[in-house]
DNA sequence: TTGTCATACTGACACTTGTCAGGCTACCAT
DNA sequence: ATGGTAGCCTGACAAGTGTCAGTATGACAA
């Protein structure tokens, strides 16, 4: 079981995303990409709801409305779903992160570009994250290690950016840690949305980018990392 | 299919807890006892690595040595298991939470508190935060909201005391957005632990809890919510 | 009208899963 | 030795799972 040939493709579709297999069951391309979008929004709202584990394929044809052996003529295997998913909403998402919206508006300020990131994270890649964050595990090794490669890039150009405006040192491990806590927020809203229910989205927004804004000026008043307790 | 008959336990375990079913299949309690925490130090590993729905009984029952037929003397299915991890790591777990902690220790440095507030999350609850944040999608409805309860109890003792540490209107959201946020912050280390492999554990955490510090020190300088944009 | 071909679907296979009935074994008191 | 009993295990069932071979269907070309 489990096979999921994703060798069949010889090109790979850009190292920076995860490999999609090739199926060709229907000639038809733009028919393909019609059934394939009604395939994965299917799912992707079934994985969010009872996990990727707990969703079978048979939900997923139920949902979209497409027939149980058609849809091999569109995905490869479930598993092929879950990895064009994280594509679209994941790698693909066309919310700018935050060191490029830095590079790019050197002028603004920085609380403004977080609070823009935040809103951006938090409404147009919302199902992505949910979906990064729980059905990653899911993922075989090296669809997980691409992912990992993905966050540690973002990460890392967050993190001389962080330096730049702290004027921390080159190897202040400090500005690591404080871009991935940052790349986590990013996933606030998203994964505890439950409470602030009667609460304004803009307040949750200004708040949390409030207190990212803080913890950098807090560290660029501290440019020495300090000493072993 | 997933009877879960937790209803035939009369008197509930404490309603800050998930309800245990009572299995009786043998008597000797202490070596239920023992039993119980073989099959679930086994769960628990399992869970972690692959996921609640994708971890079999047969899984556990190899893991930790019991019969696939005498595990179900000793739990009653597999969901029992979850929960009673749950109430084991998550319910019960020895951590102080923040709030208790200020409480206690009134004339303590705020900063201190949550560094080890943070250092006990990280290490003695670590695999229970995990396994909350990735397998209550897969309780059921009742439990999710037992957990989901809980989670407001101790956001909104740890709001009252950002609030009267920050000098706030009884009625400021930003108590409960921040109080929230630190909470989450509390997964940050256990769930993004595969970066920082070579920075120090200790280094993390002064970092993340002067941030934290802060955002509340933020927060007292700017006592009124910002007019909208 | 007939033939062809791209797409949709019926039905099934091989396997896994949660769960347990009922037989089995080892130990203890007599 | 013998009977009893507490715990253990073989074997199985019913339901569900991912996957697909092969057939039915419909539309268009000749």
């Amino acid at each position: 079981m489990e096979a999921d040939n994703k060798d069949n493709n010889p090109e790979l579709t850009g190292s920076d995303q995860l490999t999609e297999a090739v199926v060709d069951g229907v000639q038809d391309t733009s028919l393909t990409e019609l059934r394939r979008d009604q395939i994965c929004e299917a799912a992707l709202e079934l994985f969010l709801k009872k996990g990727f584990a707990s969703t079978t394929i048979r939900d997923i044809c139920a949902q979209s409305g497409v027939n149980q052996a058609s849809i091999y003529d569109y995905i490869a295997n479930k598993n092929d779903i879950l990895r064009r998913l994280l594509n679209k909403l994941w790698f693909s998402s066309d919310v700018v992160n935050l060191a490029d919206r830095i590079v790019q508006h050197q002028d603004a300020p920085f609380e403004e570009q977080v609070t823009e990131y935040l809103r951006d994270s938090w409404t147009k890649k919302r199902k992505g994250t949910l979906l990064a964050y729980r059905a990653v595990p899911h993922l075989q090794e090296d669809d997980r290690r691409a992912m990992r490669i993905r966050d540690e890039t973002v990460i890392h150009s967050l993190a001389s950016q962080l330096r730049r405006m702290a004027k921390l040192a080159d190897n202040d491990p400090r500005a690591e840690i404080l871009a991935n806590l940052i790349i986590f927020m990013a996933a606030f809203a998203p994964m505890r949305d439950w409470l602030h229910k009667n609460v304004d989205d803009e307040i949750i927004l200004s708040t949390v980018a409030a207190g990212i804004n803080a913890m950098v000026v807090h560290l660029a008043e501290q440019p020495n990392e300090p000493a072993e307790l």
